[in-house]
DNA sequence: GCCCAGGCCTTTC
DNA sequence: GAAAGGCATGGG
């Protein structure tokens, strides 16, 4: 049996949730976005002034929590465009539809991990590459698709594998990081706090900064999270007149701005840069 | 052909 | 502790 799950658009907005950087597999058919995530898949669609969920009954559960449905996202997007500061305002407006998803941990940290050094296109495309060779095909309302492998599926490759895969000199944090999660080490994480979960992802060979920030923002909904990456960097210095240049430094400061609605502003920002320079492109 | 991308590690100062 | 250099690959 499947579930439809309605909600108003207003602030749940399927192409800015999507596309605005944080989830690397999901794919234009025709009833609108196929959306995957670790073995489960669910289907977003548009009606009038509606956002819709269809999953599996089962995955009911599942989805209300991915998609943060429980979240008032009107009064954050309120406190943002309270703000002093304009690039926020416009920034906000113009991600109002954006929902931090909730993510699968393990999905993530892969994820991410390959996302070091790297385009968005490329990261998809690797993403899903390794989902099509060692995940296992499924099918959802008529559209097929690949689990995310599990870590016991990567763990068993060798780092030839993933250079064929594309992946580059990332090929060897793929080992640390299958054999680190295969271990069991991410169940070591739970009920942990934001820094302590940080800490002891950077204490993985290939996992800095930038990737724990985005694994504690995405698969721990530690919403007090700060990604800096070039995008934010560039924010940084452009728009907010920094002149910091020590990527840790650039995150404190923008806690101390931002507090508890830093993991929510720093997604509307980033979107909104990235949507400028395209356009210029365009 | 060139520059760059949701960086990180190692080396050097 | 900060700064610089190397790294694989292909999108634009």
């Amino acid at each position: 049996m499947l579930k439809k799950i309605t909600v108003d658009s207003q602030f749940f907005n399927a192409k800015d949730t999507l596309e605005c950087g944080q989830i690397f597999r999901y794919f234009p058919v025709e009833e609108g976005y196929l959306v995957l995530s670790g073995e489960k898949a669910c289907i977003l669609t548009s009606e009038k002034d509606k956002t819709v969920v269809l999953c599996n009954e089962e995955d009911e559960g599942y989805f209300y929590n991915y998609f943060d449905l429980k979240t008032d996202y009107k009064s954050i997007f309120q406190r943002a465009q309270t703000s002093n500061y304009e690039i926020l305002k416009n920034a906000s407006s113009l991600g109002k539809g954006v929902r931090i998803l909730r993510q699968d941990r393990e999905e993530m940290l892969f994820s991410f991990l390959i996302s070091q050094n790297n385009n968005i296109p490329r990261i998809k495309k690797a993403v899903n590459s390794l989902a099509e060779k060692l995940g296992d095909k499924k099918s959802f309302n008529g559209h097929d698709y690949y689990t995310f492998p599990t870590a016991k599926k990567l763990n068993l490759q060798t780092e030839e594998f993933f250079k064929e895969v594309g992946l580059g000199y990332r090929s060897s944090y793929m080992k640390t990081v299958s054999e680190w999660v295969n271990s069991g080490q991410m169940q070591g994480l739970e009920n942990l706090s934001r820094e302590e979960v940080k800490q002891a992802l950077m204490q993985i060979k290939g996992v800095g900064e930038k990737v724990a920030d985005c694994v504690c923002l995405f698969g721990f909904s530690f919403t007090e999270s700060f990604p800096v990456d070039v995008w934010i960097e560039k924010i940084y210095r452009e728009d907010f007149c920094g002149n910091l240049t020590n990527r840790s430094k650039i995150t404190e400061f923008f806690l101390n701005e931002f507090k508890g609605d830093a993991g929510y502003f720093q997604q509307y920002l980033f979107y909104y840069k990235r949507s400028l320079e395209n356009k210029n492109k365009g």
